[in-house]
DNA sequence: CGCTAGAATGTTT
DNA sequence: AAACATTCTAGCG
């Protein structure tokens, strides 16, 4: 696996997915297959972030951005962070933005927290799939977790 | 004191 | 070289 999107539509989907690997060629999967069974364990990690280890990931990207998303996973679900405390986590405190750019370029959305990452001022700034489902996912994990 | 405008900053394409 | 899902500070009302 090496992306998880979000998306309302197909095509807004396969959009991103274009734009994302230029190359690549969309496919479906097959009903039953193989792919089909670790999107369920997918979902299912977005409730329960330890599965996420179960998944077979290959994801892509810079060593910069491999230390963010490393940091990323280490907040725990229902709370947020902000850019430039992720900035510290990574030893570099003045590359906020940077951090942010790294955000954007994850392609797995749930797997790697970047919606937990919200502005200093406590403000959710931005996200690839649109601040709505930012928020939404935010609220979603804080009862999840206060529920426990 | 609260707000706005502008510079600083690191990484990617 | 340009763009960005930020942040900090100085200046103004």
């Amino acid at each position: 696996m090496c992306a998880i999107f979000f998306g309302d539509d197909d095509a807004g989907l396969t959009a991103d997915l274009q734009k994302r690997f230029a190359k690549a060629t969309i496919a479906r999967a097959e009903h039953g297959s193989d792919f089909d069974i670790w999107v369920d364990q997918t979902l299912a990690a977005i409730d329960r972030p330890q599965l996420a280890s179960n998944l077979p990931l290959d994801i892509q990207g810079t060593a910069f951005q491999e230390q963010v998303w490393r940091a990323l996973q280490k907040v725990p679900a229902g709370t947020t962070a902000t850019y430039k405390e992720v900035a510290e986590m990574i030893a570099k405190p003045s590359a906020t933005r940077a951090v942010a750019n790294a955000c954007g370029a994850n392609p797995v959305s749930v797997v790697i927290p970047c919606h937990r990452i919200v502005r200093s001022d406590g403000a959710v700034s931005g996200y690839h799939w649109g601040v709505e489902r930012k928020r939404k996912l935010l609220t979603r994990e804080k009862k999840l977790c206060t529920a426990k």
